[in-house]
DNA sequence: AGCACGCCGACT
DNA sequence: GTCGGCGTGCTC
């Protein structure tokens, strides 16, 4: 890409460092050029630069021999960090700014190092020089070499006699890993197969398709080992670590210290020394959720992707990058492998990468359990009879209901009003056990009306029904424990990991919860799952509506029966012949996926088409609309037929501000990228938008 | 994004 | 008279 720039550099003698400063703005077109400081810089090296009338940190981009500016103008960098960025991933986030239509600091700051620095302590060795000692100090020496700590103004007192050396050294902060204890399992027949097959392709990427139990993570252990062997690094990505402890846990007990492990709980010192083992080569395997794509891992041979199919791998913020993407980016940029790993794969994964697959449970796990579909239509309950009785019969359940809350709709029954969010253009959600009324977008809160503030009247009914109802309604008609987990509890700090070790303890008991129960943990003496209006993910106007649902499905059915007795799952809906439904019933994954190509082929989706979003969002709703018809016609001029654009289309107020949105539809991604990200651009930069905020999707998930 | 420069209203 | 409102423009 900028390989020319660098090889220049390497003819001639560089003096000139290019630096991204580190702001958020788009108003803002660098590199700007640098004299070298005395200190050496490389590309990716992070310094203190005089900017305007401020001081900002920036990142070498590249080292030329010559400024199209006059010599005489340019400065020097102040100073010049200790913890550089190292080149390649450089190169990973300038690609990442064009890729989706960002800027290069703010993609850079996705790969430097986070804040923080390292911890030090005294260390003191005895020289072995003679000398006189008292009794406490004889004891001291004895002691050594070790942690001066709290003798430290004695052994200074020894040093300066000759008789110990004090040195500082680093304190690593080690972040708390549950390490489960190793059990390195013969690989079956079927897992050895596609060790193989990985093996056999490096530099590429493999799919490996598998149900929950059929020995995935083994596969992935295995891989490592491998790259290990040959002297790789290895970077291992999961979703949110809180609900996948498991995975985790065996890539510390197999590798042990070499294992860094990154991800937001930890503090800022852990994360610092756990980021600098990386760089350094101390540690050669990062483990953690989508950023951790960003490791410094040198001599990369090894992306491992979990649950590829996991929504946490696109991330909310500007870029808004699909961590699964960047991973098939950098693996290909350093020739590592890619393995992407589900029991429920996007069905652009199953299409564009080759598959691997594991067809059985290992190590006597029963088949899956059989899931059957009861019909809602016309129920006057939330809970069909049939759930119920096996609800009371069964010692442990888990409940999944997509839905937080009491009731999600509040209407007032004699003058009609609906409870609206001030901010957002969405209705509130009623949270009776905390009293209030809340936006799931925004966070908004207020007070449970206690009557209509419009017409004054008594009666507010309350329609649909969330977790914290069912919850209350399972309480009522069961006689057993309910754990609830949703975004209400993982808001409290680790009452996750408590309410699942709680559940995992009680001999009988219903784990209940919108989709975060379904994911990776692992609870053997489970004998059913639920899933309550399933059709509610369906009815998402969204294309990957279907996808999701046969997931959730999926999912759950993996987490069911799991133990020696065996299990089975109930799906209620209110549309049973929905093909995503009707498969995840069968446990077939593979007609979903046939079944889903062929519909997005037909509606010209993903993977048959690339989906670009642009919402412009102000205040008011005018500029709004206005910069967003500018950007649909600057983009319509700058590309072809082969580019569909739809809209510009209202989109509901959002945290106080009005959106529009246009979607461009395209079969010629890169020509597409680059018409959205220049119109963008000028956009921003025209002070006729000034008060309008640009957001761009690239693949919107 | 900051931050200064610059050109207009109401205040000790 | 000047203190300060935020519109405009620049940063190697």
């Amino acid at each position: 890409m900028r390989s020319s720039g660098r090889s220049a550099a390497y003819r001639h003698p560089a003096l000139i460092a290019k630096v991204e400063p580190l702001t958020t703005t788009r108003r803002l077109n660098g590199p700007f050029d640098y004299l070298l400081p005395e200190e050496p810089v490389h590309v990716g090296s992070i310094v203190r630069i005089p900017f305007g009338h401020q001081k900002l940190d920036g990142v070498v981009v590249e080292l030329a021999a010559h400024s199209e500016l006059e010599q005489e103008r340019l400065i020097a960098p102040t100073r010049v960090q200790q913890d550089s960025v190292p080149a390649d991933l450089v190169d990973l986030a300038l690609w990442m700014a064009v890729e989706y239509c960002s800027t290069p600091a703010r993609a850079l700051a996705l790969v430097t190092p986070p804040p923080g620095r390292a911890k030090t302590f005294f260390y003191a060795e005895a020289t072995g020089v003679e000398g006189k000692l008292n009794e406490r100090q004889a004891a001291l020496l004895e002691r050594l070499p070790g942690a001066a700590g709290e003798d430290l103004a004695a052994l200074r007192r020894l040093e300066k006699r000759g008789l110990v050396v004090i040195s500082e050294r680093v304190a690593r902060r080690a972040p708390r890993m549950d390490a489960a204890p190793d059990r390195q399992v013969e690989l079956t027949e079927a897992q050895r197969a596609a060790l193989a097959e990985i093996e056999a392709a490096p530099g590429e990427a493999r799919l490996l398709q598998g149900v929950t139990g059929s020995g995935k993570t083994e596969v992935y252990l295995r891989a490592a080992a491998e790259a290990l062997e040959r002297g790789e690094g290895v970077i291992v990505l999961v979703p949110e670590i809180a609900l996948t402890p498991q995975t985790v846990a065996r890539f510390a007990a197999r590798f042990g210290d070499t294992v860094a492990l990154l991800h937001s709980a930890l503090s800022e010192g852990e994360r610092y020394d756990e980021w600098r083992r990386l760089r350094s080569g101390e540690a050669r395997v990062a483990v953690g959720p989508r950023s951790a794509v960003f490791a410094p891992v040198e001599k990369l041979g090894l992306i491992v992707v979990d649950e590829e199919h996991d929504a946490s791998y696109k991330h909310e913020g500007d870029p808004r990058y699909d961590a699964r993407h960047v991973a098939e980016f950098r693996a290909a940029y350093t020739g590592a492998r890619l393995l992407l790993g589900s029991a429920t794969p996007r069905p652009e994964t199953a299409h564009r990468v080759a598959t691997v697959r594991l067809r059985e449970r290992v190590g006597g796990a029963r088949e899956l359990p059989p899931v059957k579909v009861l019909d809602m239509r016309g129920a006057q309950h939330a809970l069909h009879p049939e759930t119920r009785r096996a609800l009371t019969s069964a010692g442990k359940s888990i409940v999944l209901l997509n839905r937080r809350g009491w009731s999600n709709f509040l209407s007032c029954q004699s003058c009609g009003k609906a409870w609206e969010c001030p901010n957002c253009d969405v209705a509130l959600v009623l949270h009776r056990a905390g009293g209030f009324l809340a936006c799931h977008h925004c966070g908004h809160r207020e007070r449970i009306p206690q009557r209509c503030d419009h017409c004054g009247s008594l009666s507010v009914a309350r329609f649909g029904s969330g977790t914290e109802r069912i919850e209350a309604e399972l309480q009522e008609a069961l006689d057993v424990p309910v754990f609830r987990l949703d975004a209400d509890t993982t808001q409290i700090k680790d009452a996750v990991p408590e309410l699942l070790a709680r559940f995992h303890g009680a001999a009988r008991g219903v784990l209940l919860g919108t989709q975060m129960v379904a994911k990776g943990h692992d609870f053997a003496d489970v004998t059913l799952g639920v899933v309550l209006d399933a059709d509610s993910t369906l009815r998402f106007p969204d294309f990957r509506a279907e996808e999701r649902t046969f997931a959730l499905i999926a999912q759950l059915a993996g987490r069911a029966g799991r133990g020696p007795k065996g299990g089975r799952v109930l799906v209620q809906t209110a549309t049973p012949d929905a093909p995503a439904i009707a498969h995840a019933a069968a446990h077939d994954t593979d007609a979903f996926l046939r079944d889903e190509l062929a519909r997005r082929e037909a509606l010209r989706y993903p993977p048959y088409a690339d989906l670009i979003r642009v919402i412009t969002s102000a205040p008011a709703q005018a500029p709004a609309r206005a910069a967003a018809a500018v950007l649909a016609d600057t983009i319509a001029e700058n590309t072809t037929g082969a580019t569909e654009l739809l809209g510009p289309a209202p989109l509901f107020r959002l945290r106080q501000r009005e959106r529009y949105q246009i979607v461009l539809k395209t079969t010629e991604r890169a020509a597409a990228i680059a018409a959205t990200g220049a119109a963008v651009d000028a956009a921003a930069n025209a002070k006729e938008h000034r008060q309008v905020n640009f957001s761009v999707d690239v693949d919107p998930v």
